[in-house]
DNA sequence: CCATTTCACTTTGATTGGCAAAGTAAATTC
DNA sequence: GAATTTACTTTGCCAATCAAAGTGAAATGG
């Protein structure tokens, strides 16, 4: 077997929160604070986190602004955070391929 | 996106150590303590805690005796660590297609 | 032989990390 | 105008990871 992809993996990406975000923000362009919120069913306290952690991995880009007189916090992935998941999709695939061969 | 493989994700499989010593054990038939912690350049102490969550988990059976006069721990998975282990294989299947697919 | 080292682990703090309860500020409702 | 709601942030707790130190038995070296 080999270990190199398990290894490998991005421990910003690998934990279910984040690898949730990461996944959804890939699919859509943007996506709002509630919107991942509600989404992935997070408390409002680990979501904040959670995007702070990519945020300040460079993994994501968040633009705080006001509409309807309400806060609005929106999330995109940044190339890097892109190139990022991307990768830890591909060590993925490899993970499943390997254990699917027996 | 469908967000249910991410919440599913079983925590006790969903970290990076014990995901590659299930990984390893699903290939092999047993593996001992020093292989595992060679093959996975894990720390002793590192090991022994990883294989006992897995051990009170009911996912690996661990078996101790001795050959050359020195202790040998054995683990093997277990037929409910073996149905864990496929179920969290499955579900990073459809993380990966998911994300193939836009 | 006795001391030292090696081997195969286990136990132990220490640091990190995730998580939710409580807090904040502004707007809305009653 | 008091209470509630919304959209977050901060704080504190608890669990989990990790490696350094510890243990006990065997092997090695002077």
């Amino acid at each position: 077997m080999n270990t190199e992809p398990f290894l490998n993996l991005d421990r910003l990406i690998h934990e279910k929160g984040r690898l949730a975000m990461m996944s959804l923000l890939a699919a859509s362009t943007e996506v709002s604070f509630t919107e991942l919120r509600d989404t992935l069913s997070m408390t409002d306290g680990n979501l904040t986190t959670h995007i702070r952690t990519l945020q300040e991995a460079g993994y994501v880009a968040v633009t705080k602004s006001f509409q309807n007189n309400r806060p609005l916090t929106t999330c995109t992935l940044t190339p890097k955070g892109r190139a990022a998941f991307s990768a830890y999709i591909d060590l993925l695939e490899q993970i499943v391929r390997q254990s699917k061969t027996p």
